[in-house]
DNA sequence: CTGAAAGCGCTTACAG
DNA sequence: CTGAAAGCGCTTACAG
């Protein structure tokens, strides 16, 4: 049984296929009287469901929005694709996703993918490392801009399209400045690999606000931007300072690690070591990501709203202008502090 | 800047359209001498890129998988999507994702919207509940079925297409078997809604596996199928069996909590009234989440293979037979025994 | 093996 | 306001 067509509506209606079109989907034009009833009751009774498809080469727009997430079950980047999906439903836009599991072929493919399905924009979330901008991937999107597509990317140094950061630096800095409040004088970072540009942004807005303060970290050590980065960060990050349970009256580092997943992993690594946050170690991580709202102890870090970095980035999707003039958008932080940084010891006068 | 078409392709060639489309675009056709290598030089040189709308047109299938998902930022549910997204790449299939964040409007909306698309087709995730099989999508469906479209159902009871369902009695019963042989003798339940299959289900395969060791379950309380439900359940529980914190010498009840999210709420709970876990109260879950990886205390659960059941709903979406003849594919579940279920007090004899 | 042509289901100037 | 017709970019019997 194939499907419902528009001139089977239109023959039922008994108007031509023009006057179906135009009543059923979209144009100013507004028909005779009787003629437009006539022509919904004969697509409701006939279940007629337009081809998008057919609509899409017909019109030169899918409305279609590609969107690229390097890990789909990362809470991170699943928050903003929530954000995405609310975004391009409210303008009626549909998304394509593709979750590449940081696998830069698969990124590449995905990205040739939906251009070949002419997506009407490509959004693109991740943690792109500066180094990795393949030739073929940026020759792919310029061709796609060229033909009138949009790119958007989101957290990542990428030369086209438009953009939505978040205020990595100036965050990390407030963060910082928060910590400083709290009585904190002796750090620690933990960092990420020095061509992720989002770990640089925050460690360098940390280590430079505490800097205007004449404070220095004790130790820096950089970890992958992952849980388990984190982990063997942290192992490090003790023997390096003899973090060890219950030395009461010596002081008690805050270690800023660059995401929450990372802090979280840090914190297992201590916890196997006997150590315990807030009491031998404090820390503060980044993102706040949903997963953190039962974590123990609780974490301070700096809220992102992830919903919202995927809502912009779909009204720059939309946006024609946007992504010709590269703009970029930028998402402020908010630090909230919880019992992960309480700094339960004074230092010694 | 207009995209490149096929025909660009064959006139550069020296070739017409046909040739070009069958060289370029699948067919067991063999071409004649050096014609594809001079074709495919076009191609490349131009820079074409298939328009998959108009491929979609001409062969009557769009390579497009429909996915909804009732809440992408639910661990989950992310988790599916990544077996999803795995499956339909490798099978060459693109994901149209929509989630509903629970709202059935948006749920009809989007079956339809995916059907406008002529998606292949569509993969339905979520815990609904039998109640709410709203007429609308029964009939969308049905007519979708006919127009050679495939539906799979993950985990819910729907009554066409085929489906993959987490076993979720039999794994529950391991569960309470495997409790039993830990030492418990003293059990309570966290239920779900009623009209949630999954829910009842899990309820029910764990209180017949303790009914044949002759063992009932001192208190059942349902809540919300979520984390807050699983919090004021876990409240109403302790008053129920007057929890006290460090009764030592009582006997520990162990509480099943039909899902994580509820199992993590009853824990958040217990420690806002002063209870430790498994001291005072020991707790199992259902689903073994990510997110559970770094939680304190480490909870004894069920886990499913959430991105093996992705993949298999593709399989299933994929096999023409498979929607028609209702097939149900079962998905086992293994218990996990971990920290919060450690039974560290005897039972007095 | 290759090509001319019809057809997929819509939209939209262009006439009337 | 309405309709006939061309066109969107491909695929695929059907001839040759």
């Amino acid at each position: 049984m194939a499907a419902v067509r528009l001139q089977d509506v239109a023959t039922r209606a008994g108007v031509s296929q023009a006057t179906a079109s135009r009543v059923l989907n979209g144009s100013a034009r507004v028909p005779g009287e009787g003629v437009a009833d006539r022509v919904r009751a004969a697509a409701a009774e006939l279940g007629y469901v337009a081809n998008a498809q057919a609509q899409a080469l017909a019109r030169a727009s899918t409305g279609l929005i590609g969107l690229v997430v390097h890990d789909i079950a990362d809470p991170y980047f699943s928050s903003i694709v929530q954000g995405v999906q609310a975004a391009a439903r409210s303008a009626g836009k549909l998304v394509l996703l593709s979750s590449t599991q940081r696998d830069f072929d698969i990124e590449r493919e995905s990205v040739s993918t939906f251009i070949s399905h002419r997506a009407d924009a490509i959004i693109l979330a991740g943690s792109r490392q500066s180094g990795d901008l393949d030739r073929d991937l940026e020759k792919d999107c310029a061709r796609y801009l060229d033909n009138n597509g949009k790119v958007v990317v989101v957290g990542q140094p990428l030369p086209f399209g438009a953009a939505v950061e978040p205020e990595n630096h100036a965050a990390s800095a407030q963060l910082a400045y928060a910590l400083l409040e709290q009585g904190h004088r002796d750090f620690a970072v933990i960092g990420g690999p020095g061509n992720i540009r989002t770990a640089v942004d925050r460690r360098n807005g940390f280590v430079e606000a505490l800097a205007t303060q004449g404070v220095t970290p004790l130790v820096e050590i950089a970890g992958d931007f992952s849980r388990d980065g984190g982990f063997s960060a942290a192992r490090r990050l003790a023997a390096a300072l003899e973090l060890r349970p219950g030395r009461a009256g010596d002081i008690t580092p805050c270690v800023f690690a660059v995401s929450d997943v990372m802090a979280i992993g840090a914190i297992a690594a201590w916890r196997a070591l006997g150590l315990t946050v807030p009491d031998d170690v404090c820390v503060a991580g980044f993102d706040d990501i949903p997963t953190l709202r039962d974590h123990v102890p609780s974490l301070s870090t700096v809220a992102l709203s992830l919903v919202d970095i995927g809502e912009r980035a779909v009204a720059l999707a939309l946006d024609d202008s946007a992504t010709a003039a590269h703009i970029h958008e930028f998402v402020p932080g908010r630090v909230i502090l919880r019992d992960s940084s309480i700094l339960r010891r004074v230092r010694p006068a």
